[in-house]
DNA sequence: ATTTTTCGCTTGCATTTCACAAGTAAAATC
DNA sequence: GATTTTACTTGTGAAATGCAAGCGAAAAAT
């Protein structure tokens, strides 16, 4: 509920953003959310970046008071949970996308198809209304 | 030269990115070169953010050995430098306008003007072409 | 010519954050 | 009932950060 406990350096929209996400394992994690299907604690632990579990345990309780995602018990199985992007969560794809671009357009050794960041730059918002439907594809369904 | 000393933990291209620009501090940097017309030490120091002197020593260093920026000596004042986006530096833009318009929607005190998000929604190509045009504009012209 | 100011750092040190390893409780499976 | 799986939590040392002060070279003021 309460979005901001600690003081903002600036209410610049950059700034703003860097705060809420500009650290080195947020955008990962919405990474793993928005694309690549990861929902639950342990997919989100096999990244291949190696994130520590009491890091990434931060992290999802800090973006889920950030309201970018939620917390949902799993019905069939209590000890899990499945975490969602929330609206908010959603209208991160674009920056997702946008540094994923970048690196594929700098990383001589990057993991990205060839044309990659062409293919983004020739129609950004029809590439991010694609991811974004892509993820509501593979979001699990279940109630709150 | 040496782009990369320490090895990347993946060469997913959103951790690339990551891995050069995604701290607290140098996307802040990319921002006011970028956006704001600051090109020296003493003009990024003014940030409302307030970044240490010793912080952003190290990631102008940084920025300049990723190839994302370069230091180059005003011939006008021998103790002054002037650090400029490279291409690769100027390619940072979109994500740069990304972070903002998310952060202009999220933030309900958000500085940036009304409607800043749905413009550069409506337009993302002729929004990034724009800023790098008014970014060539208030550019130091010097030779290296 | 000499003092003062400006500029881009650097250094030292306390605080915070991070990373790695191990452990734990609750729920599910065997 | 014993074992395994899942989502964490708890140490502990290492690294990054933040703050204040200092420093040498160059420019500006006197």
């Amino acid at each position: 509920m309460a979005e901001n406990e600690i003081p903002l350096r600036s209410h610049c929209p950059v700034n703003f953003a860097l705060e809420a996400v500009g650290d080195r394992w947020s955008l990962i994690v919405m990474r793993d959310i928005l694309l690549n299907g990861k929902f639950r604690f342990r997919e989100l632990m096999e990244a291949e970046e190696n994130i520590a579990s009491n890091i990434l345990s931060e992290r999802l309780s800090r973006l889920a008071a950030l309201g970018i995602i939620e917390k949902i018990k799993d019905p069939h199985d209590r000890r899990q949970f499945v975490y969602q992007a929330t609206s908010k969560g959603e209208a991160l794809m674009g920056a997702v996308l946008e540094l994923g671009a970048w690196g594929a357009e700098f990383d001589p050794e990057t993991d990205a198809p060839p044309g990659t960041p062409e293919h983004y730059k020739s129609d950004r918002a029809g590439t991010i209304a694609a991811a974004l439907e892509s993820y509501h594809a593979m979001k699990p369904k279940l109630s709150k």
